[in-house]
DNA sequence: CGAGTCACTCAAAGCGCTTTGGATAACTCA
DNA sequence: TGAGTTATCCAAAGCGCTTTGAGTGACTCG
């Protein structure tokens, strides 16, 4: 069932029962009751294909993932976000698409997107300290958010970001206050925006306090379990190993946990942790009562406020970027507390 | 820069341009490449939209994920899957688009799919055991491969799975073989259908040595952390406690861990855990040398797969249902070993 | 040498929708 | 009463592509 059989079947035009579906005033009440009644009945869809080309408008968001290579990890955050976004997008009747842009070929594939294309606007994942992505989107001029930041870009443009430096400082701060000096740092993927941020929120709250950051303290990779176990290990296998340690992804915090307690430590005691905590919905940080203190920010909650925003700059493309900046809340838990020295003078 | 243009530059015809450009045979060599290479130069692009007007074919796969709630657990393994599928669609030009489904409204989004719609085919997530989708999909006539299956759906129709069944029944006879006679199940949710199967290849083995499964020793559940620690908690408490736990994800296993070292007990020795390995690329099970025992199956490799039987059914809509059963291989690592009552004997 | 092939190329119709630029009839108001 | 509004409706022109049905030379062959 399409528009001219509609149409024919109403005795009317195909502008007239178009207009009456689309809500255009210059179609009488009545007429468009009983055009309403009958898209009804029988039960016509107008072809998405036809509108689009017809409207310029696909009705399409495009998820953007930039990629290395192939095998890169894939982002476990990915799908809570989605699920947000994806909530936004239903009930506005967008639909949305998913690209994995491999750095050498996403020229091609963006421009794909673009030219009038298949998408009204587009969503940037994991951006990298400089990612050339965003350049090209705004050259394009299609509307897009940024999930993230990208430090060295100096153009405006739209973001939904974590408070990635503040959550960490405070973390550090909280870590300080009670009493511990040397503070690890397992951060994530040594070019990616957010652990650049985090790093700096770590360094300046060290700094805050005179103390100056110690190399040694801080490793860069790919938030595994693994990869917070190894690390870990390294660190307290160190002359001076850190009191405290702060983890970027709560995966990596529990490889974090088995390494202290494959050294014969107790998390909490004679080491403490800070997780950050993307609020996963399969990854709870202890349903009942917190076992890692945490700074936690929903990334399903990103995923919503990124559509959004989105979805508001395409409706009013005049509209100057964007920006929205979540905070982190500092949940204590169950793994941390002050540092052996304080706990010594206070015994 | 649209095909008419391009033909006027070429001084040829729309239809020359485009048959040169799709390579149908009824165009002289040289003007394919006179063609090929402006098309290169101007960065000619088709528009999908009115490619897929013209042609009816949309270039886009639907990815369709039954939610009954919002708030629902976003599937952890759902990234994996999508980036694998991820990789054979843009080798093959067709775009990805994600489609929540709620039980209620599923019937609406679906049939805007399917009616030559917006999806050349779908893929339909995490089934249930029955899973009321399939029926309506195949009325549909939109080719459609599950991730998965649905025990209770008796039609036909193409599936790509992990041999659920056969992956704990393997995992079961092994723990039999090391002495172990309580072996606890820490199953994925009730409904889904591959903890259905994953419960009966458990019975099935422990039948087979003449014991009777205690529904004491099972619990079903969304596979968190949490959920693990938890459940493995209230069997370490029974009166007769399990020396081994088989568990349905390596989250809920890292729990099964934690209760297991919080109750004061040696992982591997007192009581040994076999896990299920979705071998999701960020949560690997230790990069080094295997801490659980487990039954792995990639599920990326299952997206691709997938992937590849969906874009084949589309091509050749003759074909009949297809299937593809993917094997789980029992790796061993140190979290199994024999049961504390072998033990003794042997000591 | 004329009919039949072959290799290319083209004009135009059509995919299903929106939208422009009238038309028509019914009303208004001086 | 006749010009100016207003409220409805319509025919037809796109949107950018594929595909049908024909046309045009050049070439083959009996």
């Amino acid at each position: 069932m399409n528009l001219k059989e509609l149409a024919q079947m109403l005795e009317l035009s195909q502008t007239t029962v178009s207009r009456a579906l689309n809500g255009y005033p210059e179609v009488s009440e009545a007429t468009r009751r009983r055009v309403l009644s009958a898209a009804q009945t029988y039960d016509y869809r107008p072809n998405p294909r036809a509108k689009g080309l017809a409207t310029g408008q696909a009705m399409a968001i495009a998820h953007i993932i930039p990629m290395t290579s192939r095998d890169e990890i894939v982002n476990p955050i990915f799908a809570d976000f989605v699920a947000g976004a994806g909530e936004v997008y239903t009930a506005r009747g967008y639909d949305m698409m998913l690209t994995f842009a491999a750095d050498d070929k996403d020229a091609a594939a963006l421009r794909d997107l673009v030219r009038k294309g298949s998408a009204d606007g587009a969503i940037v994942h994991a951006p990298r300290i400089d990612e050339s992505l965003l350049g090209r989107l705004n050259e394009a001029g299609l509307p897009f958010v940024v999930h993230g930041r990208s430090s060295d870009h100096e153009a405006g443009y739209s973001w939904v970001d974590m408070d990635n430096r503040r959550a960490f400082a405070r973390a550090t701060d909280f870590l300080l206050d009670l009493g511990h000096r040397r503070i690890g740092l397992i951060n994530g993927p040594e070019g990616m925006d957010f652990a650049h941020r985090r790093r700096g929120g770590y360094e300046d709250s060290l700094r805050a306090r005179g103390l100056s950051p110690d190399p040694e303290l801080r490793s860069h990779g790919v938030m595994t379990e693994g990869y917070g176990y190894r690390s870990a290990e390294t660190l307290l296998a160190l002359a001076e190993p850190p009191t405290a340690i702060l983890a970027s992804s709560l995966i990596s915090a529990l490889g974090v946990r088995r390494a202290i307690e494959d050294a014969g430590l107790r998390m909490g005691q004679d080491v403490s942790v800070i997780s950050h905590d993307d609020d996963l919905s399969y990854l709870r940080n202890g349903e009942e009562s917190p076992i890692f203190t945490t700074t936690r920010s929903s990334v399903r909650d990103a995923g919503r406020k990124s559509a959004e925003m989105l979805l508001r700059l395409i409706d009013d493309p005049a509209l100057p970027p964007q920006t929205c900046l979540l905070p982190a809340a500092l949940t204590v838990g169950g793994s941390t507390g002050p540092s052996p020295a304080l706990r010594q003078l206070e015994a």
